[in-house]
DNA sequence: GTCTATACCAAGATAGAC
DNA sequence: GTCTATCTTGGTATAGAC
């Protein structure tokens, strides 16, 4: 595998900027973090910016493997819809952590082009995932008043982002649930 | 009226702020913009703590104004529910602006205790709004399928934040109204 | 691959003249 | 109320030894 210093790098940033943003974590605070010093992880990520698009890369990556594993462990839709509203809900970590995407979504300015480039990758692959989902729930039945499977994702990607960042706010996990209260409804058997 | 210096300085500041995020504005950005030098602007906010405080109070004057202009304008839940996601799509500014609260939402960590705290005060009035909004939309039968106006509300908030957020990742402000598309279609006429 | 040392810059903030 | 000048801190990044 890569080097254990790298991968200890990406945890150390991923923990970090999920809390605190992008502009809210620098080489100090993950050479402190990690056990080395801060000049040394130019050599493993030459720019933040590289560091930024390596972090996004790996939360696709293991995103992507997240929803597989969740497609092969559930059949319905209703149970695939839930076990990703309750991954979402995890990620928050009591209300101090956020989605990479949405943590990353808001100093959109400092970011390189690369990293925005990942983001809407991201975005796209699981708008994908829910969108089949949905689909999958108007089939068997298990989500109610599915009309356009389509228009459900639009619609629950930003929700999920939404109530984290409200329960982030708040600092109080149970935001999330009361935004998510009328899908869960929906797919509650 | 207060002096023009100082309402220049929040119109600037909150410009900067809905566009870049709370850590990516700086007085000398301020000072560029309004014309003196950036020491001065310590004379009207002393610190950025300050300026971010004052920057939320304001944003919830504004915000409450407008949600009481939108309830003397318009008579059903349907039309004022329609008046506000019109004024959150018109906050985004083509994709490079989010509202104030959803804006200041990711560094959390950089921000005051005072300052979070308008932040909460904001959502909740909001949330009461919406709330209410529902109730109307309910009883006058133009918003369809209400069961519940403050579950409905409380996924109605987030969903508007998280809107915003997802079309200002992809600079697009269609990803705002693919997002609502499902909310409004039940308010259609 | 990691270190020390340092360059360079931008940030928020303060002192004191005008 | 605004200015110049300065302080202090902390950020990203580089050079070069080990």
């Amino acid at each position: 595998m890569a080097s254990d210093t790298k991968k200890n790098l990406l945890d150390s940033a991923e923990r970090a900027a999920r809390q605190r943003g992008y502009d809210g974590f620098s080489y100090a605070d993950l050479a402190a973090d990690v056990g080395i010093r801060k000049a040394s992880i130019h050599h493993h990520f030459a720019s933040k910016a590289d560091l930024a698009v390596a972090l996004m890369r790996r939360y696709y990556t293991d995103l992507e493997a997240a929803c597989a594993e969740i497609d092969s462990n559930h059949p319905t839709g209703a149970a695939r819809l839930n076990a990703l509203i309750a991954r979402y809900h995890e990620a928050l970590d009591g209300g101090q952590s956020l989605c990479l995407c949405v943590s990353f979504s808001t100093g959109t300015d400092n970011l390189s082009a690369a990293t925005i480039a990942e983001m809407t990758r991201f975005r796209t692959m699981m708008l994908g995932w829910i969108t089949r989902a949905f689909l999958q729930g108007q089939k068997d039945g298990t989500i109610r008043g599915v009309v356009d499977p389509t228009a459900e994702a639009r619609a629950a990607l930003p929700l999920l982002e939404g109530a984290q960042l409200a329960a982030r706010v708040a600092q109080d996990p149970q935001k999330f649930e009361a935004a998510l209260g009328l899908l869960t409804a929906r797919c509650a058997p």
